[in-house]
DNA sequence: AACTATTTATAAGA
DNA sequence: TTCTTATAAATAGTT
């Protein structure tokens, strides 16, 4: 019905796709209306173009939600009831879930809600709170070992690198003397430097190799930091 | 269209109403399904007749179920799940509070899932289960103190009865001697229960106030049973 | 959005 | 119901 027929298959051309679907959309909702009319019919059409645009017609006599419920009860199953109920079934067990992780933390957590529990069962809860105390204890002595470990590692990388400078003072300190003359290219501020800079140096060589500790167990880092 | 033009509206001859339903319908549907395939929409197209009579179009590409559940969504207002939306958004708190208290339990019962802490964390972990663990233990003590009270108490009362039973038989001993005969009413079973009686209520009696413990503190207890 | 040649739908009749 | 067919209506291509 135009100036030329055409064959039923998806119209590539976008604009023209557009504009077929404007008027055939009209075209149908105006049989829709018609058959609504005439034949006192109930009609419900729902469209979606494939941009996603919406339209619909709905028989002025009834509503779309009606003609859903008309759909459902006809076909005797209802869409939304399985899901539905599917729904409420898993939020039932997750509803359990949570309580049941809420009591355990307030017994195991918080201590509270212990009333049901007879001996054994609070024998077996102490248990596990001492197990789980242990770890965590474990996991803490490890942390405290890690941060030791690493601190005593760069303590010896400054002292190491300390020394190595005192030497260098020391050794332009004999030549000095050697020649019995003091360059002094440096002015006042260097020479202060300089005579703290050695005597700080030699009090940090002393401490290589004795006063820094090496345990390595939990228990001696516990003892010491805790 | 049609032998000749027709008013719309409603056709009052019956059996010309169906006929015309019938054939409009086919071609309504025809048009939706060159519209569904012409320009790629989506099309949901549920009528009934006025005699209630059943009948759907959906596009090949879709189910009427996702059409309606486009149409709320397009519509944004909510026929069906405005409720529906609620559950889900209740769902999603739940399962978030759950995966929480798992974090939780993991951490505080289980001692795993610790990697994220640090050394102030784990501190106060530690203090934590540590405070948790001695509302367990005086859970039990308490425990172990009622059910030892509850004990002591039925001992108490039977030593009490079983001395005033002593008492009682010990009154007809002597009767029996100062008046030199044996009434024996009972015959021999009584006789022997009697001899019997008599020697386990000496020792019952002995027992009261000095062998049970009278200490009310959780830690004799303690001490004792565990 | 309007036009119009053509196709398509369908009212009436069989 | 279904077929037929004259005719109304819808619409494809064009402006």
């Amino acid at each position: 019905m135009g100036r030329g027929r055409i064959e039923i298959k998806k119209i590539e051309n976008n604009t023209n796709r557009q504009v077929t679907y404007s008027k055939r959309r009209n075209g149908i909702f105006k049989k829709a209306h018609e058959l609504t009319v005439l034949c006192d019919a109930k009609v419900s059409l729902i469209m979606f173009s494939n941009t996603g645009k919406f339209h619909e017609y709905i028989s002025p006599s009834t509503t779309t939600k009606n003609i859903y419920d008309m759909y459902q009860n006809t076909l005797g199953f209802d869409l939304w009831s399985s899901h539905y109920e599917r729904m409420k079934e898993t939020m039932k067990k997750l509803k359990d879930s949570n309580n049941k992780l809420r009591r355990e933390i307030r017994q195991r957590v918080l201590g509270e809600d212990l009333d049901g529990l007879d001996m054994n069962d609070l024998t077996i809860l102490e248990q596990h709170m001492q197990d789980s105390l242990t770890v965590v204890r474990e996991r803490k002595y490890h942390v405290i070992k890690t941060q030791t470990d690493t601190c005593r590692k760069r303590v010896k990388n400054l002292e190491q690198r300390n020394c190595n400078l005192r030497l260098d003072y020391e050794t332009i300190h004999h030549l000095e003397k050697k020649y019995g003359m003091v360059e002094n290219e440096g002015g006042y501020e260097s020479t202060i430097a300089y005579s703290n800079g050695v005597s700080n140096l030699y009090g940090f060589c002393e401490n290589i190799n004795n006063n820094i500790p090496h345990g390595s167990g939990y228990e001696s880092h516990g003892l010491r930091l805790g």
